[in-house]
DNA sequence: ACTGTACTTGAAGATGTTTGCAAGTGACGA
DNA sequence: TCGTCACTTGCAAACATCTTCAAGTACAGT
């Protein structure tokens, strides 16, 4: 292995940052889609989905395959949906803790 | 919530996109660690590092609070284990994967 | 008060990422 | 064959992140 295992773990997270790319995996790991559905459930332009469907491709955790006229993504790895469950967890922890704590300084409550 | 959900996750994931970073989280998850500590075990400018641990601060994944004359780190959301932990479970199944990929296009195995 | 150790902060150049446009490919039906 | 729909690619400007240096704060020991 040429790249340590953390730098690899960086990266794999690193292309998990992009907005469109998680809601692209929230939509295929609930069922596989064609780009055109995507296209329509994201609202972003035709060339910069592609791009971000090229990025996780390369990453490995889409895959591609055309059916007629039509090119359909699906997740390769399954666990990807347990990650993002994961991480919503924690990202609703964070957040509470974050709101508690903004009340805790501007005593600005109780009725 | 002024940012919708998909943006914060993808925010998240940024944060967790770095090297050090991924480390730090690593080093903390098992003890809390001093930042000389730590700076022993990363090997990165010191000014490099407390730049990195802001980082983590302004995310709300870890913890700061000074003990004498030194500061100490702890993570302040304990499912950040748990995350890592899946992270390498799929990253180790991508890569597998990558290889026997490489495997089946080389036809240079079989004894 | 002075020195040293432990950290943090600000700022700026280098480096990487994102976005949208224009152009290109592939499959299908008229 | 021609037009159209569905996607992808290359590229360059806008934007964000990373790294390092120099300077600054906080505390402990002398």
């Amino acid at each position: 292995m040429a790249t340590p295992l953390y730098q690899a773990k960086a990266e794999f997270f690193r292309t998990l940052g992009h907005p469109v790319r998680i809601r692209v995996l929230e939509l295929l790991s609930e069922q596989d889609h064609a780009v055109h559905e995507l296209l329509a459930a994201i609202a972003v332009e035709p060339s910069n989905l592609s791009q971000q469907l090229a990025v996780l491709r390369r990453a490995g955790l889409v895959r591609q395959s055309r059916e007629g006229g039509q090119v359909v993504y699906s997740v390769s790895v399954p666990e990807v949906r347990e990650l993002l469950v994961v991480a919503r967890r924690i990202l609703v922890g964070v957040l509470e803790e974050q709101s508690v704590l903004k009340q805790e300084l501007t005593p600005e409550s109780s009725p």
